[in-house]
RNA sequence: GCGCCUGUAGCUCAGCUGGAUAGAGCAUCGGCUUCCGAUGCCGAAGGUCGCAGGUUCAAAUCCUGCCAGGCGCGCCA
């Protein structure tokens, strides 16, 4: 809404020769705090008054009486020093209305990619095991908020990082051997530090089934154990792609950093780096001056054994995302990461980048609750619910509803009790009723009145007088407002909040009006008509967190 | 010890670029269906916004200290 008022504006503007140079991006219009303020409030009158020469009060009456020949606003107030308060006409929410129709699932969706391009790295689990629920969390998250900036313009690139590269490949190899040499050999002796989970002794097993031969007679014990580490990592990393399916999470890019070292990444990144003075050997090891940038320490980046780190490797990895020029990129984390930051982005400071350029998202973590308890997860053990298993338990639509509803930032309950209710005390049934709710009545209107409102049709606004109607025609007026918002705050839990009070003013409209009206077609077409542009956003909001528009249940 | 996150109604959480009686849902209590799905709607009750100071005309919101919970402080990844 507030776009189009603002085009609007301008416009005027324009037309009376009013729109001077450089003032078009300080007029701002925001929504007033209170309702007798109108629905909207400008400024224009303020930065005009210094072309015009005249006192702020002079121009607000003046421009007052421009918009007011304009048919979008129904009334214009001058507020005390020159705000000038703009009250929107109905004639502009039919507008929106005509606008949801036509847009179907993508009402306020910028046409065009034209705010530039970004990076959003999300999940990046490590392929040595099942996806857990704080990935799952991760996962959800991410998704939404490549999906919002796509929504207001961005070209989003989504992109999975994978450590396929040091230690945990390693240890995931030698855990698979272990468990493959134990089929024969039961007391063959595990690693202390393995993956204990049952996963791999399947792993194990389907090796042991189909190159049982090749390993036994003719690679030696370093070679199997590296067999071992591929073949699981292959294997897990496509289970880790089936999980994220099952959740409608895909990726554009898949970088892996076993690739950094191959193509002399790592070694390229520090080379820039050393030109410009920034790394110095100390105790047989090489360091950054991460300090100068903010960090608390020097960090070291080649060790003294000659091996890097895996900061080296993710200072080539983010050197790569800077060379592929990005406006900016986000980097969805796990909260436990947290302490890692500064000298990430001390090192991309070092590039010579602004400090805004990255952003990080920390998500904390996920509890699960069931039959009123804790349930305790350890991953050392290898004993944790997985996110399939939770998706299997309450279904996808719970599971990305509940994941996505709160602020990333707080620790998330997760009831597995509630997200398994088929009632209100469940918010996903709530808003997917609402959906469910118009196509009912749309399914009835067929069958009552053989009239289809899934068809296009036309009707007449000017008869959607009812409080609730024109409440709820400004309520979705504001929502691309609203999802912008979310947007550039980095908030996708927002978009529940957005959906949850669209669907709460859709069941209340439903109470208290009908829709299929005996002797009175034309206000029941107008109505469906507003039925219909509710339900399209709702599928708009749906669509952005990948929530099945369901159209019975 | 230092750093980051969190602490709002019995429970789960919004609100936190300061603004007027702090909002939802669930649970509790009381209403609403001859009529498009009551998987819904309306109302009541329920809060020292962790505690203590400070800034301000105005603080849940900003600052300081403390308390509680989580996480992090490697030549690990």
């Amino acid at each position: 809404m507030k776009q189009e008022i603002r085009d609007k504006i301008l416009n005027i503007l324009k037309q009376n020769n009013l729109l001077f140079e450089g003032v078009e991006d300080k007029i701002k219009i925001e929504s007033p705090k209170e309702e007798k303020f109108g629905d909207l409030s400008t400024n224009a009158a303020f930065i005009l008054s210094k072309n015009l020469n005249k006192k702020p009060f002079e121009v607000a009456n003046q421009l007052k009486e421009l918009f007011e020949k304009d048919p979008y606003f129904e009334k214009v107030e001058v507020a005390g020093g020159g705000f000038i308060n703009l009250f929107i006409s109905d004639a502009f929410y039919h507008q929106i209305l005509n606008k949801a129709i036509e847009e179907k699932d993508e009402f306020g969706k910028a046409k065009e990619k034209n705010k530039g391009k970004i990076n959003i790295e999300y999940v990046s689990a490590n392929p040595t095991g099942p996806l857990h629920l704080g990935h799952g969390r991760g996962a959800v998250v991410g998704n939404i908020l490549s999906n919002l900036y796509d929504y207001i313009g961005y070209k989003v690139e989504r992109e999975f990082y994978i450590n396929d590269a040091g230690n945990q490949i390693k240890k995931l190899g030698m855990s698979v051997y272990a468990r493959f040499r134990q089929i024969e050999e039961p007391s063959y002796p595990f690693p202390e530090d393995g993956y204990h989970g049952e996963y791999i002794k399947d792993i194990a097993k389907e090796i042991y089934h189909y190159e049982r031969e090749k390993i036994l007679s003719f690679l030696d014990e370093e070679e199997a154990i590296e067999f071992c580490a591929e073949y699981a990592k292959n294997f897990l990393l496509d289970e880790i792609k089936k999980d994220l399916k099952l959740i409608g999470v895909e990726f554009d890019i898949w970088y892996s950093e076993r690739h950094l070292y191959q193509h002399g990444k790592v070694e390229q990144a520090l080379k820039f780096l050393e030109s410009k003075g920034l790394i110095y050997e100390k105790d047989g090891a090489l360091w950054l001056k991460t300090s100068l940038y903010g960090d608390e320490k020097d960090r070291v980046i080649r060790k003294s054994d000659g091996s890097y780190t895996y900061f080296a490797a993710d200072i080539a990895y983010h050197y790569d995302k800077y060379l592929r020029n990005y406006d900016f990129i986000i980097n969805v984390w796990g909260a436990d990461h947290h302490g890692y930051f500064p000298r990430l982005k001390a090192a991309i400071m070092a590039f010579g980048v602004k400090e805004d350029w990255i952003n990080v998202l920390f998500i904390q973590l996920v509890k699960l609750f069931k039959n009123g308890e804790e349930v305790k997860m350890s991953k050392r053990s290898g004993d944790f619910i997985t996110l399939r298993e939770l998706v299997e338990e309450v279904g996808k639509d719970a599971v990305i509803y509940f994941f996505a509803s709160k602020d990333p930032n707080t620790h998330l309950n997760f009831d597995i009790d509630i997200a398994l209710k088929k009632s209100n005390e469940n918010p996903v049934f709530y808003v997917q009723y609402a959906h469910a709710r118009i196509s009912s009545v749309f399914r009835e209107a067929q069958q009552r009145f053989n009239f289809n409102p899934e068809e296009d049709f036309e009707a007449d606004l000017s008869l959607l007088k009812e409080d609730l109607e024109r409440s709820l025609m400004k309520y979705i007026s504001t929502i691309p407002d609203e999802i912008y918002d979310a947007t550039i705050k980095n908030q996708p839990h927002k978009i529940t909040n957005i959906t949850y009070e669209l669907a709460s003013r859709l069941h209340k409209y439903y109470y208290y009006h009908k829709f299929l009206i005996e002797n009175d077609e034309k206000l029941m077409k107008a109505r469906l008509y507003l039925l219909k542009a509710v339900r399209n956003v709702l599928r708009t909001l749906f669509k952005i967190m990948g929530i099945t528009p369901v159209e019975r249940m």
